[in-house]
DNA sequence: TTACTGTACTATCTGACATAGTACAGATAA
DNA sequence: TTATCTGTACTATGTCAGATAGTACAGTAA
């Protein structure tokens, strides 16, 4: 089972960092655990190897993961990927939230809204 | 001045669509108002009135503004838009929400954010 | 008639995305 | 050493979205 979604507008290596990026942040990819090899991961996914190339070359880029040649691609140290990942998210509803106020939501609605995201399930 | 942004990685003719849109949602541009022609705005923006064609085109095709030929483009009743406009936004709120809450997210800092938003300026 | 409006094409260019193929360097196990 | 795995770095090619350029036609109005 492929986590590439065609229906999805986004590039196919834009995928691949994101879902990768939620593992590693999520903390289901343990600190130097190894991630699987861009040859196996393109035949697994049916993509060209260079796709996957520039998804890990971009994981690296953003800290993500380090590379090291002729051994593999490892899950860097997420504390503070983290941190980063959760201020990005607060700084881009900000914006989303002004949008929002801007065509008037309903505050009650957006508040009923995060409680059952947040409280439930 | 222009609103076209050539740093936003969006397609220009979004960032009209989206442009008028809120305009129309915010209810700035009056019902029954005319929208300003595909020609001036072409020459105005410095782009092609193809592209401001086909932003107008995506904006009539959602319902925000209806054409006649011969006279003009014209802004189309707004209530039903703003109604869609606010489920649209915390649909995509929803989807937002539960990534916040996997990467782990502090309740009380998003709290926190919507009350400056709302409440605040 | 003239000049404006919207609309509908075709042709062309550019850049992003993706594939295909090849090559090289380093690590590791046989 | 040899074979095989790893990451990395290219070039070439094809496809498609976005945008431009140009032309044309239909309807409105002074």
């Amino acid at each position: 089972m492929s986590f590439i979604n065609y229906q999805d507008p986004r590039p196919v290596y834009e995928q691949i960092v994101d879902y990768y990026e939620k593992l590693i942040v999520k903390g289901i990819l343990a600190k130097d655990s190894q991630m699987p090899s861009v040859r196996q991961t393109a035949a697994e996914l049916s993509i060209n190897p260079n796709t996957i190339q520039k998804a890990y070359g971009l994981l690296e880029k953003n800290g993500f993961i380090y590379s090291v040649k002729g051994k593999g691609s490892f899950v860097s140290d997420n504390a503070a990927l983290v941190k980063n990942k959760r201020a990005e998210w607060l700084a881009d509803m900000k914006k989303r939230f002004k949008d929002g106020k801007e065509i008037g939501v309903d505050r009650e609605d957006l508040d009923k809204l995060i409680g059952e995201i947040f409280d439930g399930g």
